[in-house]
DNA sequence: TCCATGACCGACT
DNA sequence: AAGTCGGCCATGG
């Protein structure tokens, strides 16, 4: 397997518990650029590690959209057990949620 | 090899 | 605010 694909699930098993990242920003982090490229990492992930793809959402805070429906509610639910809260049942709330690998979440601006 | 699709993103309409 | 379009790259037929 590609190194590259290697590089993104360790970063994303970085992603602390009860936090999200979008594919964007995983895709910055590991230097790629093309979101899709993660998308496509973790469709082939299939089952073969412990990585926390349910921590991975797009740039929109919502559950992307997936082959087989109910997917996303057992994501959902997942990361409501970790404390990550929805909004209109659906979205979630970046500037809360989001993984900031770099600064502190207590932005007291 | 060429073409179409995808767990995306951003800009534009 | 929601829908459309182009970009970029890997995979499969």
């Amino acid at each position: 397997m590609d190194p590259i694909y290697k590089h993104i699930y360790t970063i994303i098993e970085q992603i602390p518990k009860g936090r999200v990242a979008t594919y964007g920003q995983i895709a910055r982090l590991a230097g790629i650029g093309q979101p899709r490229r993660i998308g496509y990492a973790l469709r082939i992930l299939h089952e073969e590690n412990s990585t926390p793809w349910h921590r991975v959402i797009n740039a929109k805070g919502e559950i992307s959209k997936r082959w087989e429906m109910g997917c996303e509610d057992h994501q959902k639910s997942l990361l409501e057990e970790e404390g990550v809260i929805f909004e209109s049942n659906i979205r979630i709330s970046l500037a809360q949620f989001q993984w900031q690998p770099r600064t502190p979440i207590n932005s007291t601006k």
